[in-house]
DNA sequence: GGTCTGCGGAATGTAAACAATAAACACGGT
DNA sequence: ACCGTGTTTATTGTTTACATTCCGCAGACC
């Protein structure tokens, strides 16, 4: 059957990976959420493990098919995801896999500096004794990532820790805010993310900031949130400077389109 | 035909006032967008003049009648509008304007200060003058408009200097969160603020505000924006303390629920 | 009298069918 | 040989139809 359109899919013959993705799924959602939802998390699963490239086209019958649902939670999954910045629709073309910028993710960074900044200052100020326990128990887990050279351990352990205190500090729509950002840069640019390790200075500042918080120092709190954000950020820098290529267009707007495969 | 669920859509008989509504966005959107999008469009509408209120739920076959297209688009802006945090919408029940509580309110504000504090500190430091000519042309219209007490001008040229001012930061990510959150407030408490006026307070505070960041003092235009936003969160306590009543619950959950109509 | 169970109906969730759009191919003119 | 135009076809946008779920009420049972 050859295509006249771009690209496809590109996992689309053979696996079947994302149904028994969207049954773990939907198993997990336990049918207190809707198929589309599922569907959205599936999409996601794949967008994570590399079978959906940025720059793919979600083809809704093909995905449709792949999962075992219709065309509509398809459809509506992947309009969630547009909202979520994984993908752009566009009118008549369908939805593709957004391939972020680098300037993007640079003002990402910046503006995640900004929110866990404010978190830590937060806080630092409405700490309350149960919260500082599970601070440290994350910290510990993660001193013992370290030692052990851990890096998966290591980095769920980062993540709980800065959801931990995005969540602790009492700002619904900040803390959204910055996870779902957060969660956009990982999807998109997650080779990037486990070559930029360099766990030991990551695990300092996580302990000069949560020092800070525990003082109470809001202030200085918040410069050492920013700061780990800001060096986090040099460090993802460093690791794509000599690891791969830089960068790739965000959208397949005008000529121009990826390979595919 | 009487209906067993709790509350209809509250503007359902006669006024098909929806359907120009969506006649007049579908226009304006020219064919580059789909339909769905003009639906949300006008549900947002419908939402800012009040013909949905918080807590109402929205009627898919209703609406779909009403605004005379099917339930598939309803059904897509509806879940656009969960994204927007306009709606609820929970499964099998369908979707619910959101009445957005006191606290929400005050974190929204919180986060919007930060925001646009650092919109402002990053623009003191990046200013051309082109962005300068048109901060001062907006802020000029705005001393027309308190000079001669026209608040509908003031008011959307507040909007307008506010939406300069994090589009010309230069940072993508924080202007699209800022103006996100701004708008959501504004819809669902739009009655409360236009109340909120004292608009001589606010034009002065953004003249400072103004004169820092043409300055170049990016920390001074910090703190004035930071200062700006709080303020006006201070001037919304001050309407609503002797307004209107204070909150009602955010989303109709368990037993209880709006009245409808 | 109160509580529980079963029925009825409406509304949402999902799937399948239809219509419209845009890209790729093929042809013909220049 | 190249460019423009007409045609084809896949794919999305939208509508329609079907399945499932949940709420409310009535009657029976305790």
């Amino acid at each position: 059957m050859q295509q006249r359109r771009p690209s496809s899919t590109g996992a689309a013959e053979g696996t079947a990976t994302g149904a028994e993705a969207l049954a773990a799924f939907r198993q997990r959602l336990a049918g207190r959420e809707s198929l589309g939802r599922g569907v959205e998390l599936a999409l996601e699963h794949m967008i994570e493990t590399g079978a959906l490239q940025p720059g793919a086209r979600l083809n809704e019958a093909e995905l449709a098919a792949q999962l075992g649902v219709s065309r509509g939670p398809v459809r509506e999954a992947a309009r969630a995801l547009e909202r979520t910045g994984l993908v752009t629709v566009i009118l008549n073309r369908g939805a593709f896999v957004r391939s972020i910028g680098l300037d993007e993710v640079m003002q990402t960074y910046e503006l995640n500096a900004v929110l866990f900044g404010h978190a830590a200052a937060l806080l630092a100020a409405r700490l309350d004794p149960a919260q500082a326990a599970q601070l440290r128990a994350t910290a510990a887990g993660m001193d013992d990532s370290v030692a052990t050279g851990e890096r998966e351990a290591f980095f769920s352990g980062n993540t709980l820790f800065h959801q931990q205190i995005v969540e602790f500090c009492g700002n619904r729509p900040l803390c959204d805010v910055y996870l779902g950002h957060t969660r956009k840069l990982l999807l998109l640019r997650r080779r990037s993310f486990d070559a930029a390790g360099n766990m030991r200075a990551a695990n300092d500042e996580h302990h000069r900031l949560l020092a800070a918080i525990l003082a109470g120092e809001a202030e200085q709190a918040r410069r050492h949130a920013e700061a780990h954000t800001r060096a986090g950020r040099a460090r993802y820098l460093a690791a794509i400077a000599h690891g791969e290529a830089a960068e790739d267009n965000k959208t397949p707007k005008g000529k121009k389109r990826h390979v595919g495969n």
